[in-house]
DNA sequence: GTCCTTATTGTAACTTGTTGCAATAAGAAA
DNA sequence: TTTCTTATTGCAACAAGTTACAATAAGGAC
């Protein structure tokens, strides 16, 4: 799975859609990020590169580029998302202390996904799901 | 496990918060609609019950409410919690399309809880998560 | 009941996210 | 390249959610 920027808008081309400054440019800033980034972090650093930008070309763009599969979002604690280019499958696991976020891979939620989808008819389809908890240094402290 | 708002009323008063008619008036609210509901629409009608609420004392509430575990939260597909007073411990499974969403019990979650607490050495604490996913009738409409 | 302490509230200002619509520019066609 | 179509953008106004701080009221002591 290559998920380079280049990669992607291509593909942003091959489905029929336009390919503009402001959506290569916010695969580059996803991209180099590396991690996971807010609409606000995004816009913030899309206004660097593209000074007219505003937010609803933001927002707009997120969820366009989710709801195609080309980027992940996932939700926060607080009830935010977070966008992400997802090179690996995986899922979070968040402290809701302390905020420590480990990885763990998706074939481990294989198993329950299978079993929901046999049992309910239901597609499974998500790829980017936070868990919350304590981490073990916070562990001590509260339920 | 009883959940009225009387018992839960009684039990925020033995932890020594203070029991506030907006904060009695929330549970009730919850109760009473049975279901989850958003901070707009607690907001709504607890504003006909206590005329001069406000907006921050909704969200205050319901997010102290929840963090005490009085009631649980959950994200919905576009990235906002919804609240709900929980009588018996169970997920959701919502569809992408339509939104119709299921209920499954908390206890097929178990062993991937148990799992991912030998991994990781967190101790998971959700007990009202949202999954996506297409329903049998859009299954066949889209990825 | 009155008094006291302070958790909780309302207010005002702010940040974050959404929507309708006219202006623009991506990409196809000539 | 120039022209054409319309998906996408910027704009303006709005809705949802947050914060700092002074005013209020819950509940314990008397
Ligand atoms: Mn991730
Ligand atoms: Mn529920
Ligand atoms: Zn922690
Ligand atoms: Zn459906």
């Amino acid at each position: 799975m290559t998920c380079t920027p280049t990669h992607l808008a291509s593909q942003i081309q091959e489905h029929g859609f336009r390919l503009t400054r402001q959506r290569l440019a916010i695969l580059n800033i996803l991209y180099d990020s590396g991690g996971h980034l807010t609409p606000t972090e995004v816009f913030q650093r899309l206004h660097v590169l593209l000074p007219g930008v505003t937010e609803p070309t933001v927002y707009r763009n997120l969820d366009f580029l989710r709801q195609h599969g080309f980027i992940h979002a996932t939700s926060t604690p607080s009830g935010r998302l977070e966008y992400q280019i997802v090179t690996h499958s995986h899922h979070h696991l968040t402290c809701k202390i302390c905020g420590a976020t480990i990885e763990f891979e998706d074939e481990h939620l294989q198993p329950l996904f299978a079993r929901l989808e046999e049992m309910t008819g239901y597609h499974l389809s998500e790829h980017h799901v936070t868990f919350m908890g304590f981490c073990p240094q916070c562990k001590s402290k509260g339920e």
